[in-house]
DNA sequence: CTCGCACGTTCAGGTTTTTGTCAGGTCTGG
DNA sequence: CCAGACCTGACAAAAACCTGAACGTGCGAG
């Protein structure tokens, strides 16, 4: 329920796929990419806030493909996936830029602890300036001085919705992130929580606006 | 990179010795602290960068006393060295607010891997020091001059909260932090001793406020 | 051995928070 | 001006949580 965003480079589906699912139930928002090129273009993209790599990808090795991101100045930790644990494999994991490293078959638990003992390192609370901040390790929305505290949904809403900043997000999207287990939710029940949210922020002085974009889906200023 | 200063706990002197020769000669400077005791000592006088915890101290575990130092506000990454790889060791590990995990024997090399890929991210995130401190020695917690004894439950539970500053700490978390044999509780079991602690902690003057966050889980301000 | 104590666990019940929905109103684009 | 989209206060059901009061177990003292 952080709302941070992992991003998976994978080439196995069904590993990829328990992999995202089970991290999407911790809370982590992420996304899969089977190849090293889409890797790096949804890393440009979305700069995401921590990176799962496996090495045997089919069209690059994955430390080649770390090493390419640290040279583009990308800083997120990043953790290593491997059928091979031999030392040397390993070391040379961690001398291409990389924060950790797992062997397959691991526990997913495991994978979990780790990725968050990267994170926890690597939080950069307030990029200040008036924007509007959505805090997972106190689960509130902070802006100024001020900040309120956010039930689940409202933190699972107004997350997508900071995290693609001004970008207007379609209500289907809303939907999907707010209720991840599919749960059938009234249309009405959406706009219910926007009303939620705005009267929340309100709240907060010099808070960006939930604006809505009509026939289309909401966006925050 | 060189003069980072290091500081180890292990008791066993060849080990100890072995290791901490080995870091100087990768241009680390170290200092070897056979027991909990002094090593919290020579933590508070010399603030070193990073932290090697052997698990099996003779004076504490060294995952309580890994507790004890995030509870204090020290931030250096902490790589936890055991003879013990069982799954739920290493959680609790990561859980006791550690950031690696090696398990014996090791190849000196990854160690120094690891504790470099650690040192390169330490931002330093600030730990704010909510005046409440947990002592895995007497197994206590003490705030202003006030001091309340803790069952071994209540203490795994407060010291990870303590740990984590006023951050949230999920339900689950908590869970695995208070039950490492992964016993199986009611969920109830975890509400009856946050019950447990507030009391406790109450009754010393000027304690943070354990507070409920609702869906989520606990936070100690 | 037996008692009392400390600790861990569970239960039942009451309280609070969250959630999904509705009804009735307002707004928007065509 | 209309239809559809949106807004919002209210509310009841559900989920989550709190707490006092047990119960069980192991252990050390007497």
């Amino acid at each position: 329920m952080t709302g941070q965003r992992i991003l998976i480079a994978e080439d196995d589906p069904q590993l990829g796929d328990a992999v995202q699912r089970g991290l999407r139930e911790e809370g982590f928002e992420c996304r899969l990419a089977p190849t090293a090129a889409l890797f790096l273009e949804f890393v440009e993209r979305e700069s995401p806030d921590g990176l799962i790599i496996d090495i045997g990808l089919p069209d690059a090795d994955g430390r080649d493909l770390c090493h390419a991101l640290r040279a583009r100045g990308i800083t997120a930790p990043v953790v290593f996936l491997t059928a091979r644990d031999a030392l040397p494999d390993r070391l040379s994991g961690f001398a291409a830029g990389g924060d950790d490293y797992l062997t397959k078959p691991f526990a997913f638990a495991e994978l979990v602890a780790r990725l968050r003992a990267l994170l926890r390192r690597n939080a950069v609370p307030d990029a200040g300036d008036g924007r509007l901040r959505v805090d997972p390790l106190d689960h509130a929305a902070h802006c100024g001085g001020e900040s309120v505290p956010l039930t689940p949904t409202e933190y699972r809403l107004l997350a997508l919705l900071a995290a693609r900043g001004g970008e207007v997000v379609r209500r289907a999207e809303l939907v999907q992130a707010g209720w991840p287990h599919g749960a059938i939710v009234h249309d009405n029940t959406l706009d219910a929580y926007i009303a939620r949210l705005r009267r929340k922020i309100r709240a907060m002085p010099g808070a960006p606006e939930l604006a809505t974009v009509h026939g289309v889906g909401y966006s925050l200023r």
